[in-house]
DNA sequence: GATGAATGAGGATTCATTCAT
DNA sequence: AATGAATGAATCCTCATTCAT
């Protein structure tokens, strides 16, 4: 099993307490898998007490959306627009991966109706994705300009999207495979520091591929 | 719209017609999303015919998992066994973006399961991921050996198979926000010069441009 | 056709009106030949709300079983535990009939499900005919000792069981053959004397069956 | 498990095969709870084979019926005409008893139409049932008229009809409560002559143990 | 005579939603 | 705000049957 983290904040309002259940079952089975009666028994309610507090499984299923990506954007823009300091990007990374170590439902939502490509997505993107990446855009630009053509800006920001969002939305399958919940603390912990490093290469010129390759030296012709 | 490749397979067996149609549906809306009323429909069949060939929903999609995941694994394996020449990476990229190019909807398929963490995913990464990992694990320690720890060699493996698939599962994010076909050969080859120019520099020791840098940069007080 | 009897129940709750409406097209169809779309249109009702009353056709199934068979068993013990009196077997005779008057169908339902001997038989018997054989050897044994071996008894009880809800059973037959309907109250009333006769004359001893016997002793002229 | 009989025969004609297979299940589970699917499958044919014998799976099921109660008809009517002899009855008993344990399925199928009361029903009664009843009716009338009214005589039939049919339509319930097979040749034996017996004792007078018996014995108040 | 593939009708059940209470 | 009951549409799947091979 995997942390899902939020665990007291449940205790809040019904609303509250059904964008939670609702959050958790829509990240695991994506909006068509999830049946608006299952929502309700996790949190202990009568489906139809869920129509006094939402119109319907879509504006529910809006509402969770909005609520997990607001505090993204805006742990992203402050990030952004902080204080440079020496090492923005690790800084940046810093800030993400802890609000999604808090949130890590989030990245799976996300990644569910990117696959998708439904209905949905156009308004997910036109209402979460572009502001997100407008700020990922500014930080890229700023961080990773060495030695990066602009052409190259887009796939940079595609690759760090995955690099982030990635450990997150696959974290059911890396719990399977290596049986260790990936979201706990200290592999969280590993994984910023995995990832700061990565910037920090990602930022240098290449190095010279191999020039005199000690690895295989004789190419043997075949 | 994106590029669903595989177009002439439509003319072969009704088996391979229905794969088909099944493969892409699966893709974009996953299991649970997709119904075999639609799945028929793609191919000109009526939905009870589908079950002169598939036993249930479940075995079509998992006869179509293996027929997707089979060539991938093959492929990651000749690439890692064939001979490693001199940048083995840059010859596994093209290997795999090649493939991958041809099956778009594999990435897509994986992806959706991954995330959603449900009763296949167990059988998935037994008799799927665990081999494709095993391949991965091969070719990572003998290409980014330096410079990293063992224990960061899984983090590197999920990384890059984030760097690799992400491109394919959120191609439908893609064309929303940047309204061109993140499939399109030239797009693709963009992808697959970028995925080498990033594993040249993380091949290279670190660019350490910060010398004195302090583990935590999250001095500045907020 | 033939009374069915219940007929009040009808103004009862919803899952009287919905049992009501099974038992009779179990009873008529059985379990296979019966749908639950005819059972829901018989009682004015959507197919899907009968899901709101039970869990599904075989739970119907069963709730009809059981309030069928209840009443029978325990009509049975209390008219075996009761003064046993003059003529106990008449008694019971009296008491079972009365009932199963009133609950044609449940005699109709035992026998479906005994000639099918279906996956419902073995908990039908386990919860049902058990207990109602019980009831039956202990009357049967005090009844007819006169004259019958120790293991005729399980032969005398299932012929009992036969001559008693065959009249039922085969209702559908009887009024196709003879026009008329059995489970009117003069057909019941003979049939109720017949099997008393019937009972009075398996208690005595073997008549001597053919004393001087010319082929048919002594044809009574009519 | 339960004795099916007629074991060797099946390898003669495919109709033949078809035919058994169909017995068997139809018999187990009625008209409508068996599939086409299933008899063909107990025979080891494709299901649309078995069109080629039989214009459908109502044309089968009247077959089947034709098969199984044509020799019934023919023994009660030789066992009639016969030489009366000095025991009628008994040697009746003997003659459709000893044809009915080779073809145990006919009084199940019988006894599922005559519960069911289906379409089936009028035919079989027009076609089966009242040439079977007629013989009976000569039987019974010779036999038993000792002490019987004329308008018992139908309900006598009724009585002997369950007596004799009652054992194997039930042999599924009978083997679930005794755990033994009903249908094995002492078992029948016994019944045999239990029902010698029990025919023995009805043609006597009434033992009348209680000579001033009132109509109603249920005097004792509770 | 046998069969694989095809199909319209119907099977039980689940779905999101509504409404009176 | 909460709920039990109701429902039309849709779910996956099975059915008896047909037909070209």
């Amino acid at each position: 099993m995997i942390a899902t983290a939020r665990p007291a904040a449940d205790t809040g309002s019904t609303a509250a307490r059904i964008l939670d259940a609702a959050e958790s079952l829509f990240a695991e089975r994506g909006f068509a898998g999830t049946a608006v009666r299952d929502i309700a028994a996790r949190c202990d309610l009568n489906p139809a007490s869920l129509y006094n507090h939402f119109e319907s499984k879509q504006a529910l299923y809006e509402a969770v959306l909005a609520r997990g990506l607001a505090p993204l954007i805006e742990v992203l823009r402050r990030s952004a627009q902080g204080d440079p300091g020496p090492l923005p990007a690790d800084r940046m990374i810093d800030d993400v991966m802890t609000l999604l170590a808090r949130t890590p439902n989030v990245p799976r939502l996300i990644q569910q109706e990117a696959v998708s490509g439904g209905t949905h997505l156009a308004r997910l993107v036109q209402r979460w994705i572009r502001p997100l990446l407008a700020e990922g855009v500014a930080a890229a630009r700023r961080e990773t300009a060495q030695g990066w053509d602009d052409d190259e800006v887009p796939l940079m920001i595609l690759a760090w999207m995955n690099l982030v969002f990635g450990p997150f939305a696959l974290a059911p399958l890396l719990a399977e495979v290596f049986h260790v919940d990936p979201l706990a603390p200290e592999a969280l912990d590993r994984q910023i520091r995995f990832l700061k490093k990565l910037a920090r290469r990602l930022r240098a010129p290449d190095a010279s591929p191999h020039p005199a390759d000690p690895r295989n030296p004789k190419r043997t012709p075949r």
